[in-house]
DNA sequence: GTCTATATTCAGATAGAC
DNA sequence: GTCTATCTGAATATAGAC
């Protein structure tokens, strides 16, 4: 995978994409603050040093352990967005098409277990709600070209709801799926859910993807503020 | 509001509350594990031992501080429920009633500045998602009688999905407010959205109940899953 | 109940041998 | 590049005076 730095050694590049995965693996079970680099090295079964040679210190690694993942994650999504709207010759994308588009490549994402992608996708619903500033930073940063064009073929396929509207629904949106992908976790956690299929995502998201088009597509509703009621 | 040792000393109780406001303040913004005894005595104007005189531990602190508004909370929800159920005198509520049941405490809570309920409301969206074990655990125990009341006036609601989609929609639907909630942080993260309203939770509300109805409502999908595919 | 001073543990980061 | 040993600071928790 990683280009940069493949052939001039035997295991060059091996340590770190090591301690990349046990990283991956403990912030999923613990959390960023709660897991420690002594935890992560002896999970990688490298040295405590090597952390902070191969990365510099633990937010830079923090850092590269959502990087890694969310630019193949966001780049397979335009690509889904692209094709699909190449499908539809100019025409107003089909709402299905447009969340299964930005979803597809999250539960592909997510069913690759040998490369670690399924421990990503858990870590990645949580990361929304994240409090720590430099987390919050890099998601923005990561996610504003994806958002940009997912917002305007939204606007195109719905020109009937008004765009302020459409944008909180893309946000609420975000969190049905959020807490769809981070669900493997937190289903349990809420109530006795009789759920047993509670890792096969790919049940999930046949299950929320018509849930999510209702919800876009529902009518507006009377659109009047508190201020504006006052005013009138 | 501290019924247990009220009335005894001027001030107690005093340094407990301050203890539990500064802690809220300081856990929304930086999340549990990066918030230090040192900053929330600090913050609340009293001494670092303060906090294990009065709570026991830092786990326990966490623990009263979400316990001392979740039940205010649920207790509220179920309130809104009964009185709902009245009103409907046994015909099927609703779905609009049974979200809005769910959703005014939290609307009522989150304008509530004087008494900090608005700080908390901001500390729950994320709560869901949290790894802390104790959180998760805190959590179950106090929305297991909400969650079961709820699904079950969900399933009189709406016989004819399937109870199963139900529990998933359900699911998102929490995930959909539980982003609503906490976005007044989350939304300007994600992207350049023109949303001026964000601290504005009453226009919120209005806006995803409209969402949450039409996804919970939405036809069902075509039963099938992988497994069964692969048996037929 | 409140406070200062302190015990103890563990965190991230670095120096320097190999 | 890898490793051991160590520095420095900060965390939770407690002892004991007031």
């Amino acid at each position: 995978m990683a280009v940069r730095e493949a052939a001039d050694s035997r295991t060059s590049g091996a340590t770190r994409e090591r301690i990349l995965n046990a990283a991956e693996f403990l912030f999923v079970e613990q959390g960023f603050e709660a897991t420690s680099l002594r935890q992560i090295t002896t999970k990688a079964g490298t040295n405590l040093a090597s952390v902070n040679y191969h990365f510099g210190s633990k937010d830079a690694l923090v850092h590269e352990v959502f990087e890694r993942r969310l630019r193949e994650l966001n780049t397979a999504r335009l690509a889904e967005l692209d094709a699909a709207e190449s499908d539809a010759r100019g025409r107003p994308l089909a709402l299905e098409k447009l969340i299964e588009a930005f979803l597809l490549p999250v539960l592909r994402m997510s069913k690759d277990r040998s490369r670690g992608g399924h421990t990503f996708i858990r870590l990645l619903g949580r990361a929304y709600t994240e409090p720590a500033q430099a987390v919050r930073k890099l998601l923005a940063d990561e996610y504003v070209g994806v958002v940009e064009r997912f917002k305007r073929a939204l606007f195109h396929a719905l020109p009937a709801v008004p765009e302020k509207e459409l944008i909180w629904r893309m946000h609420f949106a975000l969190g049905a799926m959020s807490y769809a992908i981070a669900g493997t976790d937190s289903v349990q956690l809420i109530a006795s859910y009789e759920v047993q299929e509670t890792d096969n995502i790919e049940a999930i998201m046949k299950r929320i993807v018509p849930f999510i088009v209702a919800g876009i597509a529902a009518p507006a509703p009377a659109e009047s503020t508190q201020a504006e009621r006052k005013a009138a």
